[in-house]
DNA sequence: CGTGGCCTTGATAAAGTTCAAGAGCCGTGG
DNA sequence: CCACGGCTCTTGAACTTTATCAAGGCCACG
């Protein structure tokens, strides 16, 4: 595919004139990350923000002894490190490719002039850290108003969203990255999932299938009506 | 003091041209909550946003069981409640006065005219919902790697910020509110302040003074480094 | 066929919450 | 001016949840 045309498909580009996006595709540059590589670790001097092209990247933060916790997991046409082109100029948080994956990398100067230039560039970017916002509550208020088998009843019931009638989820990382994610660790997030499967909410097949026996049941778990025996 | 010098003086607003401080005078309306009033709740629809003249209010997420997660504390001059200008329509969280507080309300579909015709109004705001996210970032990181005692290390450090040669904070909210900002209910953290007053980190005053008997020791319960005894 | 990553399970320990009771403080109204 | 009621804060004991440490199974890949 064109570059311009890959520009175009990303949604924070939508709404902007061809001419800018030709701009953008004179500013930005291709870069791959092999599985497991690092895009930029948390306090790195940031000069520009990244888009996904293809393949996934992780988000996280990570305590002195280790433990790491993610903050976002990203895909195809979404961009991460922005808020370092808006303030403080370094890096909030560590980036890490899940897979391989293809970026963008655009400079902050020339993304500034441009959304200087483009209200709907703006609009976009208001959107995006808007959204990005909102999902932090959710992880905020899973983190500290939930325990672990809510956070991951929620998540399950997340994965399987918008697909009605099907209760077959496949979750799309690790178990361990996914104890990562909901703010514990590999053997809890186990034990756990095992007490759901002996109680009758799920039951796996395979590593990463999970069928949800009980939707209701989850629901009540994930906002906190009841709790696992 | 005149509308308009009061807008002014908001950081958001902070650039623009004084016809568009008269335009913002036009299309905003103040209000004023008492202490303890709601401002709105989560998953209200959202008109338009607010910003803090005078007075604060915090903003918080509620459990089903009744345990508060506080997300920010806003005082004067700062925006709350845009990300449901830009995404949404819904708040995602619950608004409240913490003592006698007067608002600007401000129009969702006027501001956004605002925004898109100048561009630094623009940029003040993707700064500020920056910030935001990195204040999350630091919040998911205290809740999540950090144990009580770190945070509350982290957040005496914080209230002292500034002040070299100052080892006496004083407490800006209640302790009640304290443990609902750090992810905790009151026992732990009065339970806390009485292990580090025992150790020697702190001595307390008064219910909201604190004096800080070893900075550094802070930092490192902070970071992770040490724990107490 | 062996090695390493991922996942599971058990025993133990640590951190935090819950429940209960009581002390201190403040503003209101008699 | 004092007493009452309410709120905040503190402390103790029991309990719950989660983490830690240790070991073993499974599977894919070289």
């Amino acid at each position: 595919m064109k570059m311009v045309d890959q520009i175009a498909a990303i949604p924070l580009f939508r709404g902007l004139a061809r001419k800018q996006h030709e701009d953008l595709a004179m500013i930005l540059m291709e870069q791959v990350f092999k599985r497991g590589n690092s895009i930029f670790f948390d306090g790195d001097e940031a000069s520009g923000f990244y888009v996904v092209v293809s393949g996934r990247v992780k988000i996280f933060k990570l305590s002195p002894e280790g433990k790491e916790q993610i903050l976002h997991i990203f895909g195809p046409g979404e961009p991460f490190g922005e808020v370092a082109v808006f303030t403080g100029r370094r890096f909030p948080a560590n980036a890490e490719a899940l897979e391989e994956t293809r970026v963008f990398f655009i400079l902050r100067a020339a993304f500034v002039d441009l959304v200087r230039q483009d209200p709907s560039l703006a609009l976009n970017m208001l959107a995006e850290l808007s959204m990005r916002l909102r999902r932090f509550t959710l992880l905020v208020e899973n983190l500290s108003l939930k325990e672990v088998p809510g956070r991951l009843a929620a998540y399950l019931l997340y994965l399987s969203e918008g697909k009605k009638g099907i209760n077959e989820v496949v979750l799309d990382i690790s178990k361990n990255q996914l104890a990562s994610l909901l703010g514990t660790i590999p053997e809890t997030l186990s034990r756990i999932l095992a007490r759901m499967t002996r109680e009758g909410f799920i039951q796996s097949s395979g590593q990463r299938q999970i069928r949800l026996l009980d939707r209701q049941g989850l629901e009540e778990l994930a906002s906190g009506e009841r709790r696992l025996a």
